[in-house]
DNA sequence: CTTGACCCTGACATTAATGTCAGGGTTTAT
DNA sequence: ATAAACCCTGACATTAATGTCAGGGTCAAG
């Protein structure tokens, strides 16, 4: 299929499969127009794609294992564990983050409705 | 005082006093050679300015009530309270996604850890 | 009078994924 | 053969505060 279907498909850009390319997570052939050619696999490929970036691993992380992980179960990709932990690190470190400031802002909002 | 001098005494780089003059959040007045001379009121400034950046409030809305807030106390400045409730909003919203990711990342975490 | 420590402005870089535009080919249907 | 709907590459923009550099004045102590 022609990009414009795969992105129809997946409800991704244009830009951002092209963009996936250039970070080598998706390939395609090219037509002897130029123009790129998927699998139909690729749409499940996209969607993999997706959900990585939903849970804030960045390309860069995701093509450290994306192979892997299309050929075998996530279980199997030594790769992926310690990515994972080291992102849960940094959101409860941004959650700790966050609640200070929620509890600081909280603090001030009272105290001006009371004063 | 001099730039440097508030500088070295309130911790904040000079490039970053001479962005809080740009956005108004600052001010000084120019001596004959062109030099930024600060009077002592200028250190408490930036530190108020710091703590309101440190909440998260952009220079921005720090500049629609800090000039209130410095002549009185925070609870006469209308101002401060919508933009306190809009702040607190968006960390809660921030927040209630990261839980979100953080689950979805424990799961698999441990679906791996069994696997 | 020279050196070092200040100060000035203006500009570019930083992060990461995506939007958008320009300029230009290709295909398909009429 | 022409118009509409595709596709291509390359480039700039986006956010917000800060770092950093270049090129150039100023001041103080030796």
């Amino acid at each position: 299929m022609k990009i414009g279907e795969l992105s129809a498909r997946t409800g991704v850009s244009i830009r951002s499969l092209r963009y996936y390319e250039q970070q080598k997570l998706l390939t395609s052939v090219r037509q002897e127009n130029g123009y790129r050619e998927y699998t139909p696999l690729a749409e499940e490929q996209v969607r993999t794609i997706q959900f990585y970036l939903a849970l804030g691993i960045t390309t860069e992380q995701i093509a450290s294992f994306l192979n892997c992980v299309l050929k075998n179960k996530e279980a199997f990709c030594e790769e992926v564990l310690p990515i994972y932990k080291q992102k849960l690190k940094e959101i409860d470190d941004q959650i700790h983050l966050l609640n200070n400031i929620k509890s600081n802002l909280e603090d001030r909002i009272r105290s001006i409705q009371e004063g």
